[in-house]
DNA sequence: GGAAGGTATGTCAGTGCTGACATACTCGCA
DNA sequence: TGCGAGTATGTCAGCACTGACATACCTTCC
């Protein structure tokens, strides 16, 4: 957020936190989940690139739509292992990964 | 492995195959194993550059000493969820992760 | 040899993740 | 407005992961 608008926002009383302090994460925990997210945008990413839908990508991915849509949008149920072995599995490399992480 | 050492190896009755397809596991099974070998390396640096035992790690991560290990031998039941986890507690940056995983 | 400090391996109860299903939401189009 | 295709969200049984414990396996030193 530009520092402007939190300015304008914050003389207008609002209180202008990011998510992590809001919900109480730690810079772990904060990390941890902004790298999920990373993933998921990646995976996501590829899916629209192949012109995919959920569906269809989880069956390539022997998943179901549900999980994909959680998976995209770095649900608390969905791991990172999922997330990694699902990109391996639709030809990712370990550099690829990397790169999404970083 | 070089050529030459691999040439000589089978001319010697030897049958040289990678761990991978030995064990069986497909592309990406076996670079999700690389990938948490090459986490379970980076933790395992951390640590001895710290000049701590596994032991007082597993303190440190709110773990034990066997998982401390299982870890840094990338065990099947190990995840890349606590590999990262573990890396981000001791004050790793998603940078360091990505450059740890490529 | 054997004691001590460190690391590896096996096991297990409790917890969390997973695929699947059902259902709700969203958006474009007729 | 209503419909269809796609996406999001809630739930759950079954399986995988986790910390903890016990114990085995090294090295190093005496």
């Amino acid at each position: 957020m530009k520092s402007t608008k939190k300015q304008r926002l914050e003389v207008a009383g609002w209180r202008v936190s990011s998510a992590a302090t809001f919900l109480g994460l730690s810079a772990e925990e904060a990390a941890f989940v902004e790298l999920k997210v990373a993933l998921g945008q990646s995976l996501r990413r590829w899916r629209t690139r192949q012109k995919l839908t959920q569906g269809e990508l989880a069956v390539r991915l022997q998943s179901s739509q549900s999980r994909v849509a959680k998976m995209e949008a770095a649900d608390p149920t969905v791991s990172v292992d999922l997330l990694v072995r699902s990109l391996l599995k639709l030809g990712a490399r370990r550099k690829d990964i990397a790169r999404a992480i970083a």
